[in-house]
DNA sequence: TACAAATATTAGACATGTCTAATAAATCGA
DNA sequence: TCGATTTATTAGACATGTCTAATATTTGTA
């Protein structure tokens, strides 16, 4: 059995080595709200139970074991924000918090029998993809906004960074999973785009919000 | 914020003492499954904080805030099982556990947004109250199955243990909330009573299970 | 009522996870 | 490529919650 901290750790590495190709100190501790020296603490003893690599100044990979558990939690983050979002009537940009407690809730049945209550769901609020219960997840074509051109319209799948901030800043703009967008121009000087959805008038984002779209082409 | 262990031991002063008066050191001991001078520590760290009074060798009890917060670990712990029995298909004897879990997430909106999904039931898959947000409980005028007498006819709407054992065996005699029973006659020698299920065959209920049912009467 | 048994507390050890401060290694820029 | 900066690790302290063993108190019974 794992403590919380521990399963914490184990999905903070899983996270950021999606982004880069390995998990560093400083990212994890900053990630954990933590200080560097416990990381690497803990980065030791989670090294030592086999549920990862950790290679001193050069960063933490996960094993197949650390891995699979990552993919459990994911799983069930992800489950549970659905449920709060699509029955308990949750706000996307509430739900972050409350997930994390309970995915930490450790029962098989309890995320399984929630799976189908649900419906067994692919994606979450988010967009983001649910890991089934062998920890496979269904494949999407998508791609980052931000490397989108002129001319393409694209639906929002996914939200790949979840801060309140964001996630209330795509609210404000009437944006959500689903929102189609007709992207009219693309400004080199700050990379930031005017996009049109389709009931609405035109604005623009800045990169710094379009780097945290995934969508998918649609025909216009 | 109290950490698991400091809301364990409150609720399990709560519960100790619905039955005395007072909780003592051993029996919380045995109750949580640790030992004696551990509960000592953590009585005193709460005595501390406010939550109870404990008289050393002579028990603890809960003060108005300690009260105040195992009603609220309690309408938890019972809207949980609820959720779990009713929307996932739990069976009423597996939900113990996983509801000792989820008593623990934290937050107000959840657990008020879960009770009003479940439409604010009064009474949880055991037959026990669930106090409002306000730590109210609904009154109901009940007894224990052990003090009822030949030819009463009596409807079950509480199990006051939950231990596995118990559940798993009123499951197999097809005993649940809401069954009714016509009490065909009391064995002054050992407690046990024969009854009779409105539709089914007599049989007999000894003291050690009888004592543990609540039940209010109703017109045979 | 006095002593044995049961229960409770205290003292001290230990495991865990966190931190700060000191040290070490890697990286970046002139 | 060297020194400054950033990042990482180690060492050691500390808080928390648990335990065992020793001691104290209460309770039950002859």
């Amino acid at each position: 059995m794992l403590t919380r901290s521990e399963e914490d750790h184990i999905k903070a590495v899983y996270v950021l080595v999606q982004e880069g190709d390995k998990a560093f100190t400083k990212d994890l501790a900053d990630r954990l709200r933590t200080k560097a020296s416990s990381v690497t603490d803990m980065l030791k003893k989670l090294a030592e139970k086999g549920y990862l690599k950790h290679e001193p100044y050069y960063g933490a990979k996960l094993t197949a074991k650390g891995q699979a558990l990552a993919l459990q939690l994911v799983r069930k983050h992800r489950l549970w924000e659905t449920f709060l979002v699509e029955r308990l009537g949750f706000g996307w940009d509430e739900v972050h918090e409350v997930a994390e407690q309970l995915e930490h809730v450790a029962s098989e049945q309890l995320i399984n029998q929630l799976d189908a209550y649900l419906g067994h769901p692919a994606f979450d609020p988010h967009g983001d993809p649910i890991p089934d219960r062998n920890g496979r997840i269904r494949a999407r074509r998508t791609r980052r906004l931000d490397v989108s051109v002129a001319g393409d319209t694209v639906r929002i799948v996914a939200v790949s960074e979840t801060t309140d901030g964001l996630l209330r800043l795509l609210d404000a703009k009437g944006l959500r999973i689903g929102s189609t967008l007709a992207i009219q121009e693309v400004h080199a000087f700050d990379g930031s785009m005017d996009v049109k959805p389709k009931n609405g008038a035109a604005f623009s984002l800045s990169k710094d919000v379009s780097h945290h779209l995934q969508v998918e082409s649609i025909q216009p």
